[in-house]
DNA sequence: GTTAGTCATGGTACTTAGTATCATTAATAT
DNA sequence: ATATTAATGATACTAAGTACCATGACTAAC
């Protein structure tokens, strides 16, 4: 696992880039991501931005998934949750008490994986892994 | 990767063992699932038993998914899938083109998640690894 | 085997995440 | 400044799953 520094991509370039229109809406849900910046659900972005039509926000978060810039991750149980991604490959760990997100990085992960491929019956093109803890919050909480 | 044979417990038993009655909904439903093995969705299920209730089927699959006889496999799209579990811990592969749902397990993986949980801030309880693929019969089908 | 108690069922209405449609509005290119 | 086209908000819809409730089916105890 390693703790560098993370690099964001300025996300209203990207989506200029690729040839989209810097809207209103979609620079205030972009502004609430990026200070949100983990495990943050659609309604809430929602309820912090009234004026924002909810069709618009689950159009802009789908483009924003396509374009890679956050993920979404489906907990056992609860709504979906997004989080910024880091620009580099990461994988999630999920509290399943107070249903926290983090995100992790870990090159031995991905060797595995490599060498995991090719036992594997096809063309292994990508991969999810997510880890369930109890966080040093919530943990805490319940012993006191 | 091992290929051992798969042990499967009598699900009825395992219901009835846990208090829960046999009755006739649940027998066909869990027959259908025994039949299908992996890879199948409620509204299926649904389909091939019509005089079963929707809100049958649906609070059948979570008996079992709380009792881990089953597991479900959040998709990137379409509704998610459903698959008998293993007694054993496992993993999933998932293609991205026909959308089936294969089995598989890596003692390396278990290993490394242990190294791995010293590392990551929190108690790691479990862990939920998918790896996508193109299956064997995707890409055959895809180079004709 | 009958019965009593309770669990499970099917039907229906509801919730919630997400999408389709569409007339109006705003961003861009010229 | 204007024309073009993309994006928007409103609304209605879909689809997975749940809540509710009166009726029916299991099981245990006799």
């Amino acid at each position: 696992m390693t703790n560098e520094q993370v690099v964001r991509p300025n996300i209203m370039a990207v989506l200029e880039d690729r040839g989209y229109r810097s809207t209103n809406s979609r620079r205030s849900i972009v502004h609430i991501l990026e200070d949100k910046g983990s495990g943050f659900t659609a309604e809430e972005i929602g309820r912090e931005l009234p004026s924002v039509g909810r069709a618009t926000i689950f159009r802009t978060l789908k483009l924003l998934l396509e374009m890679g810039v956050i993920c979404r991750l489906n907990l056992p149980d609860g709504p979906p949750k997004y989080s910024l991604s880091r620009v580099e490959h990461h994988h999630h760990t999920v509290c399943v008490v107070c249903g926290n997100v983090g995100e992790f990085r870990a090159a031995t992960i991905e060797r595995l994986m490599r060498t995991l491929s090719n036992e594997i019956p096809g063309d292994v093109i990508g991969h999810r892994i997510e880890l369930y803890i109890t966080c040093d919050l919530c943990s805490k909480e319940n012993t006191n």
